[in-house]
Parts: C-alpha cells; structure tokens; sequence
DNA sequence: TTGTAAACGAGACGGTACGTCAGGTCTTGAG
DNA sequence: CTCAAGACCTGACGTACCGTCTCGTTTACAA
C-alpha cells in the first residue's frame, strides 16, 4: 500500500530523455524543440516523459540543474589581481559565447528563460555568475573596487548583462571588450595611467 | 508592361495585422503566437500574411521598426547632471519593466530575438538605448564620466543588459535599484561623500 | 517485440467517419466533399482518417463494401417468370434512382468512379447487379432468354449501363421504361402478341 | 445608351479559355480541375472567366457544345446491314474508349456529369449517340429489328449505357464485346445459325 | 477628335480545405 | 506501477484555389 510497488523508474529513460534534449535543443533550437522528437531521438514513449516533466521547460530546467548544458558558469580564477581576474574571466566567458555552437545552445536557453518563467529560475538559480563572481569579488579590498559592499550584486549583474547583450548581438556588432568592461566598472589599478 | 499592375497592396490589412502581431504578442507571448490567431484577429487571410513577411520574426522585426511595441527607449533627459538624468531615466525604465503587461511583452520580444537573428537585429536596432543614451552621455564632461569616450559603447551596454537581467528575473528578486547602477558606473558626483 | 503493441484501433472512431462520409457526401455530393467535413461530422481528427485512407476515393470505397450506401442491388425475385421478375426488379430500381435522396448519392457515387479508380473498382465489385441478377438470370430456360449462356454478361450490362443513363439524366428525360427495356432485352413471352 | 459600347468581347481569349480547359481536363482529370489553372494556362484573368462562365460546370458544357471534346458520337456508316453498321460503331466506339488519353477525358466528363446537371444535359444533349444512332436504327426494317418503333429509344439507352459501363470498368474487365451486345440487342440475321 | 464605357491582364484580398506535424491524453501488452 | 508503442483529438502549419475586388491598359462606339 505504500509508494514502492511496481516497476521503479528507470534511470536509463531519465538520463537518455535529458541527453536527448541537449542534443534537440543543440541542433534546432528552442522553439523548434519537440517533445516528439525528444523521445524518438532518446528511444522512449512520449507518456514517459510528460510522467516526469510535463512541459519543455521542465525539462530544460532540469538539464541546467544536471549540469549537462555548456556552463557559461566556472569558477573565477583568484591570483589576487580582482581586475586581471576579471578580465581573464570575462574574457573566456566571451569566447565561450562566441563560439557559434554554444551560442546557439545559450541563445535556445534566453528563449526558454524569456517564454518560461521556471526557466528563467533555474537559469538564474545555475547561473553561478551570480554567486560564484560574486564569491571571487567579495575577496577583494574595497579600494579594488569601485563600490562598497551592497552593490557587488549590481557590479555581478551588470558583467552577466554585458554578456547577455553580446549573447544576443549578431556577430558582426559583438559590443565592447573584456577590456573595456573591466575598465568600466573597476577604478583604475595602481599602475594605471592617470586618466 | 512593368511591374505595377493589379490591385495595390491594402494599407489597412497591413496595419490590421501589425497591430494584431502587437495583441497576441501581448496576451500569449512569443512561442503561443501563431499566424493562423493573428490572421483571424486581424480579419484578415493567412495568405496575405505570408505574401508579404512569411515568419513570426519578420513580423515582430516590423512591429519593432514600426514603433508598434512599447518602447523602452525613450529621450533620456538632460538637466546638465549626468547622474541625476540617468538614475532617473534608468528608474523609469525599469518601472516600465516592471509592469506587468509591459514585462510579458518584452520577454517575448528576447524570446523572439534569441531565437530569431533577424528579430535580435531590429531589436538591436530599435534598442535606441545604445544611440539616445550614448547621445546623453555623450554631452557629459570627462570629469563626469569614468570612462574615455570609446568605452561609451560599454557604457551603454551595462545599461542595458543590466535592463535585460532585470526582466529574466523572477519578480521577486529584481536584481539591483537604479541608484546602485548609478552608483557603480559613474563615478561619484562632485557632492558625494568621499567614500 | 511483435507486432501488436500500442493502442488498438477504435472501432468506434472507424464507423463514425464511415458515417460521417455517407451523411456528408448525400448532404454536398462527391466534389464538395471535404475530410475536414468529415472530420468534424464524425468528432474525429483528420490525422486519423489519413491514417486508416488516405483519399476520399478510399473512403467512398470502404463505405461501399461496408454496405453502408443504399444498396441499389438486392436480390431479384424469381416466381418462375423471368420477364415478370427482370420487369419487377427493374422498375423498383429505377424507383430508387427517381427519389431524389439517393438520386444525389449515386450521382456522387457515379462521380467518385469516374475520377477514382478505386472507387470504380469497387462499385464494380458491388454492384451485385452483375452477380445477383446474372444469377437469377442464369436459372432461365434458354427458351426464356434471347442469348446464350455468354452473353449473360452482355445482358446484366446493358440493364446496369441502362439505370446509370437514367441516373445521368434530367429528371424530365427520364428514359425507356422497365417495360421497353425489358421488351428489348427478352424475347417475348408466350402469351406476347404475335407482333 | 444602348448596351453596346465598350471593348468587344474578345474572341481570341474565348477560344483560349475553352482550349485550356481541355487541355487541363485532359492532363488532370475533372476534380484536379482549376481555374485558376485554365486562366494562367490560357493566360487570362480569372475575371475574364468567370465573366462569362461562373462555373467549372458551365465551361465544361460549352467545350461539348463547340466540339472540342473528342467526340464519342459520330455518324453510324449505313451499308444496309444494320447488324453489321452497328456492331462496326460500336467497335469502334469502343476503341475510342479504350484509348488512354480519351477514357481520362470522358471519364472526367462522365464525372462532370455526375456532379452538375447542367453539363449533364449538355452531355446528354451532344451524346449525339441518340439521335445519330437512332436516325439510322430508325432506317432499318421492322423485321431487322426486335423492338417497335417506340422502344428505339431503349436500344439507344442500352447501347449508350453499355459504353459507360465499359468507361467506367478497370481496364482488366472490359465487359461484352461489340458482337456479344449487337446479338444481345437485334434478332438475329438471315444467315445466322438457328439457335 | 474626344469622351466614356466595357473588357482585358494582373494580382491582392478574405476565405476554405488541403495534407502534414506536433501537442498532450489514453490504451495496450510486456516487464 | 513503469515502460515502449502507438492510436486518439486538437489545433497550427504553409500551400493551393476559390470567387470578389481593384488596378491600369486597351479597344471601340458615340458625341
């Protein structure tokens, strides 16, 4: 009578509907993306996935809870430097989004995020920046940064933005620099030219 | 002999279906829209549609350069203080955000950009923050300003996506006050405290 | 790993849109016919008449062998008297064609033949005339009838192809009567007059 | 004031349409039929056409009144020999029939037929068959004859409906020859065998 | 000559139906 | 009780024609 009888669920299913997703969503897109072909491309019934997830963005979500999809999100290096850091960082963030494979997958991941507002949690919630960035920065002293401790959110959130734009940027226009963001929003190092 | 006969291209189906675009967008969102809802709403035939713009995108793309969908870019001020005029249009930005209607909008806007090129391309366009803000900024002395002039473009873009954070996130954690934005790019004004 | 898994077909939704096609094709005829009519006539989706036809040739056929069209062959009686039954049968057919309901469904039926193959065929196959009426034909003395055995089929023809002109034409044009027809086709009995 | 001024009907685009249409009739058979493809292959405006037709119907009808169609009906020869003249007709009629490119065509007209009464009358009124074929049965003797004079009408009927059958048979089943109806439908000859 | 009225080609328009595809639900039989 | 398979209803897709309606052009009678 309790809720352990019967066939269990099979991990197999759970793990070849989730690559299978990556892989849809790789290949054609969000808004391209079938539950259909989810489950012939993973060999399982349809029911089976909507048992489990019931929408798209559900399982999207998951995917960005398992960690299958590119992360734009690993841990800032921490020489001691925070700008050198940074523009290291946001550097390879940019590669990363420049490549035209993971582009595709992150702009899918904006259009899930935009169309669906659990999306958009779970995106937020992966979206280590916000909290890994925020981990690195915290470190350094205040005259490194530009602003004092409340605002280390708005400095996280204007770098995750910038990217975001440049996401979204066709590739002829890709906006500004690692270089120049950085010289945005950190005051100048101390070997830094006067103005 | 020329290219010029036969029945002329009725202006008001034209309109009829733009404004019909601007609707559904409003009340389902980008991925719900469908051209069959927005012919029916329009009154108008599925074919005339496609004769003239055959996808989703190149119709929002339209709508967009129509100037048919609430605009978040409005002039910004100018009352010589840089600081203020920005904190405020920044603030009334973000309150255009935060309403509700405006906000499903917009996430179907990016929705439809990141999925579409051709919708992320007018939106960057439309998307006069990168030219009416840059204007603005432009006019601000040096001493004003943290950044050298090519970095304007940096400026902006922080702006911006700081904008687009805001409206991917969930309400109940709307990222960073205009002030903090401020704050963080300008640097502080002749009358702040010192630190 | 056979054959046999997934749902089974539904009886129900097959005679539904057998139905439906009876209802609708006396309703508009064979050209105004639509499967979307049908469809919704029968509270079925259109993918599912595709599945199981494909054509409205296949339908209107499968709605023939299924019997579900008034029949215009039923058993010819036999009292002994060729003339008198070949008379009586004959009559009760042009009878049938004359009333305007099924006068409308014959010609839908005489049209689907004409563009359909298939449906020719099978209207061929039902129409038991060219087996019913050769049957109770072929239990005639020689003496009874004008041709020999082989050309039993010439005879069956001839009275199909006579009630089809009958069909094809106007109402005020109806044709030969049972009795010329028969007069024609029979040798006159032994109580004719000599001439 | 009088209702002739303007542009004269242009003879030109008349017989343009009327070609097209059986061209189209031909290629494609009467349901395939549309116009839309008649105008562009006469290279006419639809208004043109349904200027002076309004309906497929109604083209079709004036084809056979101005003998575009290939003619089922020509002049029986008339030797003396009914038996022989009639079943050489139909021999030949057959043949006609028999044809590829002519059974697609009657058939689609036999399928006009069927679906508009107004191309039935035409049909019926051009099936020539009976009046030619009458006027000549009308030349014989009432001794070569089976039926008196009232019922040649029957035996038309029959001959008529005989060649519809065939029409509208597959092609693996023909049906009676021309030999097999003529002993059917006339006594036999003087020099025929007793039985 | 010069109206002016009708017919013409072209083709846009609001519609209906096409045949296909995917969504989400339900049923079946195997495990 | 889960799974794969797959049939089911629903509804949108993009296309093809329908029959109507402008357009600008061409023709030909009437003033």
């Amino acid at each position: 009578m309790d809720g352990k009888r019967g066939r269990k669920r099979s991990e197999q299913a759970r793990v070849a509907i989730l690559t299978a997703t990556v892989d849809e969503l790789t290949d054609k897109g969000y808004d391209s993306l079938s539950i259909e072909g989810i489950a012939a491309r993973a060999g399982v019934g349809k029911h089976t996935i909507y048992r489990w997830w019931g929408s798209k963005g559900a399982l999207i979500a998951d995917c960005l809870v398992e960690n299958l999809l590119p992360s734009p999100a690993y841990e800032p290096p921490d020489t001691g430097d925070v700008r050198a850091d940074l523009t290291r960082w946001l550097g390879e963030a940019m590669d990363l989004i420049d490549d035209r494979t993971n582009r595709d997958v992150f702009r899918a991941l904006v259009g899930a995020a935009a169309e669906n507002p659990s999306v958009a949690e779970a995106l937020n919630a992966q979206l280590g920046v916000l909290s890994a960035l925020v981990r690195r920065l915290a470190t350094a002293s205040h005259a490194e940064l530009r602003t004092s401790g409340g605002s280390l959110d708005a400095l996280a959130t204007a770098v995750t933005g910038t990217l975001i734009m440049r996401l979204l940027s066709p590739e002829s226009m890709p906006g500004p620099s690692a270089d120049q963001v950085v010289a945005l929003l950190l005051p100048p190092g101390p070997d830094a030219p006067d103005r």
